[in-house]
DNA sequence: TCTCACACGTA
DNA sequence: CTACGTGTGAG
């Protein structure tokens, strides 16, 4: 498990001698003692006033203990909160300067697992990933001042494993091995989202790392979830202690058997408690595609005063990288890059997000192009890797989406989603220009109270394809946390094509990073 | 594997 | 009180 960094580490040098300088600098950092509470420290890319940023991962301690394990989170179609919560301290922001924090979840590799003979085991190749979704925030933007006074929690973020959401939440595969990330994106006036040079970075903590399931597999996650979650109060007692309890009572009456102590699916002794080994291999490598989701339904918080704006949250504490990239906008090398990444890649796809249509604030968005806050508010984004990521995982982009939605109160019956989903195109461009358009689109909207309208607004994400070739050079190792800031794969496009009704292609930004010029 | 109604708990 | 986050366990 501690491969990530090493190989983070070196993939950053390699790539990039800035990449490098900068690495050095939050190597210094952390040695310092600051960045103790993250296990995980590791590379900040920095740009722009990004440098001091330290983001330290809260209940580190708790985190590590279901890392031990082998972290599972539940996913379901209506959306799983994650537990532990991801929450983090943030230090090093400028007061007085606007920061978009989000969060997106990666895959870790490109393998899918197997539980059986209570291990946890590689069983076949992953599926595509499907262009992740990018968790926004709620209180975004806000000042590093905002930010830093108190934890950033990500609490309200759920997991999903319908590839069709339309809430916003992050959508995963089952058995599959993820890494949670953390973003911040400066997101002052010259700097906006969208804007052509966005300053960001991203913080992974390794520890984080789980495995999407559908029903709990090893028995200690659950156990471990019971214990600690205080949803699940109901349910305790039934551990070690119960058993022990249920032992002594149950002989007598009836086969009362604790809750959760027989469960398991490995069949083998409950409590055998090997710990597992996630397979994780990490090897990382590969390309994602994040997309933002969006937002959130009334029933999240709505720590402002708008209704609903809200966009995803994300919360969850990582080691970080900052970068902040201009893109290149040469025009043609920086899309060139990317592009060409995924051009070959495939088929993209654009993720819808939805955003209610309230927002708050003020403001116009549908004049100003990104600068607004609540055009930033709106846009989602979302990163996407190179293929390759193993060597080149260079690029990154973030790209925001941003629908524009009302619902008001959010549900709204499944069965006549507005929104659905998805679709990919992908279009792709560059990005900025693009949320400008979507902040412009979105306004509109907000006169409707009525939760129907939603508009849409997809973008597109960059795939690649995995099955890109890896060299042999390739390293397939590199933990997936390492990505550099956003290095998602992405593979293949997904075979989904859902179209959307309708809806506009927006995107946002993308951001390159320095290194992507290895080529 | 996945989905669901459920009891039980938090907030 | 309501709303909703939990794992359960049968389907």
């Amino acid at each position: 498990m501690g491969d990530p960094e090493e190989t983070f580490g070196l993939q950053n040098t390699q790539r990039d001698p800035i990449t490098k300088e900068l690495q050095n600098e939050s190597k210094e950092e952390i040695q310092k003692g600051t960045l103790s509470k993250s296990p995980s420290p590791q590379t900040t890319y920095i740009q722009q006033g990004m440098e001091g940023i330290k983001v330290y991962l809260h209940e580190g301690e708790l985190w590590t203990k279901f890392d031990e394990v082998g972290t599972e989170m539940i996913i379901t179609k209506a959306g799983r909160r994650m537990f532990p919560s991801y929450k983090v301290k943030v230090t090093g922001l400028n007061p007085k300067t606007k920061y978009i924090l989000l969060m997106d979840v990666v895959p870790a590799d490109d393998h899918r697992y197997k539980f059986a003979d209570n291990k946890w085991s590689v069983s076949g190749k992953a599926e595509p990933a499907m262009p992740g979704r990018l968790y926004v925030h709620q209180d975004s933007p806000a000042t590093g001042a905002h930010w830093m006074r108190q934890l950033v929690s990500f609490q309200k973020l759920k997991l999903t494993n319908n590839h069709l959401d339309p809430f916003g939440h992050i959508i995963l595969n089952s058995m599959h091995k993820y890494q949670p990330r953390i973003h911040i994106v400066k997101a002052d006036e010259n700097n906006g989202f969208g804007s052509k040079n966005t300053a960001f970075c991203t913080h992974v903590f390794s520890e984080t790392a789980f495995i999407g399931v559908t029903s709990y597999q090893n028995h200690k996650i659950t156990q471990l979830k019971i214990e600690n979650n205080p949803f699940a109060k109901g349910f305790r007692g039934s551990d070690d202690l119960e058993l022990h309890r249920m032992s002594r009572v149950q002989s007598k009456d009836y086969p009362v058997i604790p809750r959760s102590a027989v469960r398991q699916r490995g069949g083998s002794s409950p409590f055998s408690g090997e710990r597992q080994c996630l397979a994780t291999p990490t090897g990382m490598g590969f390309p994602y595609s994040c997309e933002n989701g969006v937002t959130g339904p009334s029933q999240e918080e709505q720590p402002q005063s708008g209704p609903y704006p809200t966009l995803l949250h994300h919360e969850r504490n990582q080691d970080y990288h900052c970068s902040k990239r201009k893109v290149a906008e040469d025009s043609d090398t920086g899309d060139h890059l990317y592009r060409k990444s995924y051009m070959e890649s495939s088929p993209g796809e654009g993720d819808p997000y939805y955003r209610p249509s309230g927002y708050t604030q003020p403001l116009g968005l549908g004049g100003g192009p990104y600068r607004t806050e609540s055009a930033q508010r709106q846009a989602c984004m979302y990163a996407s890797m190179s293929p390759g990521a193993e060597l080149v995982p260079g690029l990154e982009d973030l790209s925001c989406n941003a629908w524009a939605g009302v619902a008001p109160y959010g549900v709204q019956p499944p069965e006549r989603l507005p929104y659905q989903h998805f679709s990919a195109h992908f279009a792709s461009g560059p990005l900025v220009t693009r949320l400008s358009a979507l902040a412009g689109h979105d306004s509109p909207q907000r006169g409707d109270a009525h939760s129907h309208t939603h508009a849409l607004y997809q973008s597109s994400v960059p795939h690649q394809p995995l099955a890109r070739p890896r060299g042999p050079s390739a390293r397939v190792q590199s933990p997936p946390v390492s990505l550099q800031g956003n290095e998602y794969l992405y593979p293949s496009g997904g075979p989904h094509t859902l179209s959307p009704h309708q809806y506009h292609t927006v995107h946002s930004v993308s951001i390159i990073p320095d290194w992507t010029q290895n080529s």
